[in-house]
DNA sequence: TGATAAGCGAGACGGTACGTCCGGTCTTGAG
DNA sequence: CTCAAGACCGGACGTACCGTCTCGCTTATCA
């Protein structure tokens, strides 16, 4: 993506409208439903235009539902409880917005078969924030918190695969500050020594 | 799929070749890449056969990889942790194999934009696993190891969000024996008192 | 055709019925969008029951629009003129009746790929007449009316191939009479020494 | 078949080998055996490309078969039975060949359903061809070769007819100059005072 | 300042896959 | 062996849409 010199440049409005309307579109229509025309007929611009952008409709999608600055701002750590619940409120924060919902079968469906796609979904989500669960787990172990043989991979699946499960079965209301409170306290209690 | 006494009966043959010509594509090019007609060319029929007996490319799947019976088979509680464990070891039996990893991501996908096909879907998995793990619960909550304000749903999400979130980032051989034991262990301390 | 002894025996009525309704909707549709299933349908019938008569769609049109004795009934010969004005006479009640319009093309076309069907629909047409026809001319060459190296196919070419134009392309009602003797007229003359 | 301004131009390529392969397969398999799938197939195309070119399987073969430019070379008249030569040559010509025996009759049962079509293929026939011909006889009656009520019609009918019924019936070896002499012969004694 | 290069809207193209129609066959149960 | 009823198989249909390409124009940088 990087700009080259010479020529034209891009039009960032387009960048802008097009990024937009596809999250629209995301929670209007659903992934599999949504197509490039017509994201370029809503955005006012032209399929081509897109495909300058963005190779895929997957790395648009990824891009306009998960840019990348969501994952940066985890806060420093205060105590367990409170940590897995900042990790917990992320995820559901990630995963249960219309347009993430929407999104996310049909994302993970594309990787399944592009390999590359695969890493940059899952590297985005894993990169900051499993470093940071790691450290708090070993802060917790320090503690006495946390077992020692309680692994950060085991960890994030479990709050991972609750929030996605939870956004997948459950109506978007239903899960709210009590639904977090619980899993907080089932992962907290499985985490204890 | 009810027997019509009247007129030609279905070729059962093609029954057969179809779903197992569904499984292998899958494994091999994934769900998007999947088209009926490459199964029908490779299972040796043609498109109007297999519309006939499945609506859509996502309920040909489902029945696919997701044979009704193998929900069906629950044994009879035994003690909590071996209850959990089998709870586990069933997600992760169902959702392990190549085909189930390749598939769910697209029945999810397809699921969003199709109530019917989503309450199938699920409605399959959670149809008896539910009751049964309801039923493990209280038994566990009366025999005091587990607290009374666990919910079903909760260590259902747990447990099917565990096991779908290491399917999609794991290898397969990274499934294992001790990744149940852990899980179990995660589980079973967090459910109880 | 050999009705067989034993069994249930051919309900007439569906013969007759079959015919008749592949007149009407011949008529109506025109050949290529005829299709057995709606003969089947508007005669009170099934497919079976028709395929179990006549091998094809052609066959069927042709023994309904075609019957054998259309082609039987030539009168004797009387004066050349009279002989002539017969034969076209006979070509166009033969080829402008709406239904025979309809036909002819279709027949043909099935007859350029299927050798034994030209054979059945030509040898019919061509059967008696050529004969008939080849009884004439000679008469006419013995009363020194036709030039002798005048060759019967010629006279059948021009008059069947005048008719055949003529109803393809002009409306019905501009094939009459006059029309006739014209073509006559035409005939007798080329044929005259 | 005006060439647009804008947009990707057409592969002129692909025009020219569907146009190649349907005269090859006419003259294989016949008009209704003829496929829009099969020549697509063949010709290393594929049908969503010929259906942009040609409404219907008829237009194609029509174009296939009876280019434009075949009717356009009409020589200036000369003396009366040259010119009847002419047209009977140019009637065995366009209608004797192969693919033509296969493809008339499709196309005139087409067009017994398709007033359009009917107008289309009669029209370039009967287009400078009709005119001509009426010419020539014209100046046949004023230099007193010609009966003045002979139709310009009639004597179409009977060329075109003849040549369409010798093709129809006879081996293509048996539509010789001798055939052409002999039809020659009658047309013009046939059209004589 | 002019040449070069890329972006833009517009829109058609090539080709994959779709979901359907229907032609001809087969099965059942009764006659 | 026929009949009515009806479903089945598979060839072909005509269409939707994806991603690419071409055009004529615009907008910037570089020589």
């Amino acid at each position: 993506m990087l700009a080259t010199a010479v020529g034209r440049p891009r039009d960032a409005e387009i960048d802008a409208a097009v990024l937009r309307t596809t999250v629209d579109l995301l929670e209007t229509t659903g992934y599999l439903q949504l197509t490039i025309a017509k994201i370029a007929a809503r955005a006012g611009t032209t399929k081509p235009a897109i495909y300058r952008r963005w190779p895929t409709k997957a790395h648009l999608v990824h891009e306009a539902v998960f840019p990348a600055q969501d994952f940066e701002d985890l806060p420093e750590g205060r105590d367990l409880r409170a940590d897995v619940r900042t990790l917990v409120a992320l995820g559901v924060q990630l995963l249960a917005r219309p347009a993430a919902r929407a999104a996310l079968p049909g994302l993970l469906a594309e990787s399944a078969a592009d390999g590359a796609l695969a890493a940059e979904v899952l590297g985005q989500a894993a990169g900051g924030t499993f470093e940071w669960l790691q450290g708090r787990l070993d802060a917790g172990i320090a503690a006495g918190n946390v077992r020692p043989d309680v692994t950060t991979a085991a960890v994030f699946e479990l709050v991972a695969g609750a929030a996605f499960v939870a956004t997948a079965t459950r109506p978007a209301d239903a899960i709210d500050e009590r639904w977090i409170d619980q899993m907080v306290d089932l992962i907290v209690r499985g985490i204890a020594p």
